[in-house]
DNA sequence: GTCTATACTGTGATAGAC
DNA sequence: GTCTATCACAGTATAGAC
C-alpha cells in the first residue's frame, strides 16, 4: 500500500550518487523499494524523470539562497554570514551536491543539469570576481569540489557520521580559510 | 594499422574519466578507435581489464610516491618536498586520480580499485595522525576531493587551461595552507 | 497502484573466417 | 590483428489485466 512517490525519490538518489545514473538499474531501485520497475515507471515515466526529481529540490533551495545576493550586489551582504547559509545547505542536500559535482558533466542536456549548472556559475560569481587570478578560482574549485567529496564518501578516510555540529564548523572554518579573498601582505 | 595498446587505453581512460566507467561502452571505444568491439577486445580481454590498465600506472606510482616515507617514519621527510612531489603527481595523472575520486566507492570488488584505495588510506596517515581531529581529516578529504575535482573539470568554471606552471603554483599554495598541521594561537 | 508479459535496444563477450 | 556474425543477457519502456 502506498509506496510514496517520496520513498522511490529518495531511493534513487541514494542510489544514482553511491552507483552513479549509468550504474543504476530501475530494476535495482524497484528491488529496494519492493515493487517491480514498471510500478516505478508508474510514479515516474522514466528515469530521467527520476533523476530530476532527486536533484531538483536541491537546485531549487540554491537558488533561493542566490536570489538576494544578485538583487543587492555582490558586496553587501555578509560573506561570513552567506557562508554559513551556504554549508548548511550542503549539510541538507548532500548526496544531491555529491551526485552533481561527481557525475554533472557526464549528464548533459538533461534539464536539471543545466539549471544547477548555472546556479553554480552564480555562486562562483559571488565568491571570486570576473577578473580573479587562477589561484582564486581554483579555490573554489578546491572548496566546492573537496565539500561535495567529503560530504559524499566520508566513510572512505576512517570518519564515519561525526557530530553534526562538529562537521558543520569544520567546514565553515575551511571553506572560510579557502574563500576569504587574497590577502595583500 | 597497428592499433596500440597504449592509443585504446588512453582512449578508454578518456572515456572512463568524463562519462563514467559504467557510462561508456565498449562500442563507444572501439568507435572513436576506429576499431570494431571485438578487436578490442582482442587487445584486453575485458572491459575491466580496460580499467585495471587506464589506472594501474597511476597507482603504482603513487606506491613509488610513499615507499620512502614509510620506511623513515612519518616526521623525517620534509612536507613541503612531498606535497610538491604530490602534486606533480596529481598533474600528470589528473584523469586517473579524477576517475578514482569520483568513481571508486562505485568501483568495488575491481582489484586496482582496491589497491588505489590501500594507497589512499597510507597518505592519509601521512598527512593525519590517527588521533587527529575531526578537522584535520576532514582538511585531507576537502583537499584530495577538491584537487581531483578541479584537475578532472577545470573548464566548468571558466578556467580552461591555465599555464601548467600557474596550475601547479596555486595547487600547492592551496593544498600546502589546507595540509598544514593545526597552528597552536 | 501494482502486476505480468512483451517489445526493443544496447551491452559485454565468444567463435571463426580472413 | 581485424573483421562479421552471433550469443545471452540486462536495460528502458509500453500494453493491458487485475
Amino acid at each position: 500500500m502506498s509506496t510514496s512517490q517520496e520513498d522511490l525519490r529518495a531511493i534513487a538518489l541514494s542510489e544514482f550518487a553511491s552507483a552513479g545514473y549509468a550504474g543504476t538499474s530501475l530494476q535495482r531501485i524497484a528491488e529496494i523499494a519492493g515493487l517491480s520497475k514498471s510500478s516505478v515507471l508508474y510514479h515516474y515515466g522514466s528515469k530521467e524523470q527520476l533523476l530530476e526529481a532527486a536533484i531538483g529540490p536541491a537546485v531549487d533551495r540554491m537558488d533561493e539562497i542566490l536570489a538576494p545576493l544578485n538583487a543587492n550586489g555582490l558586496g553587501s551582504t555578509n560573506r561570513r554570514a552567506f557562508l554559513e547559509e551556504f554549508v548548511d545547505f550542503l549539510l541538507q542536500y548532500r548526496l544531491e551536491v555529491h551526485m552533481f559535482i561527481n557525475q554533472g558533466p557526464s549528464l548533459v542536456d538533461v534539464p536539471v543539469i543545466d539549471r544547477a549548472n548555472a546556479v553554480i556559475v552564480r555562486l562562483a560569481d559571488f565568491f571570486s570576481t570576473h577578473t580573479s587570478s587562477v589561484e582564486e578560482k581554483m579555490r573554489f574549485g578546491v572548496a566546492l569540489g573537496g565539500a561535495a567529496y567529503m560530504l559524499g564518501t566520508a566513510h572512505n578516510l576512517g570518519l564515519d557520521a561525526p557530530p553534526i555540529d562538529e562537521t558543520r564548523a569544520a567546514l565553515v572554518t575551511i571553506l572560510s580559510e579557502l574563500l576569504t579573498p587574497v590577502r595583500i601582505p
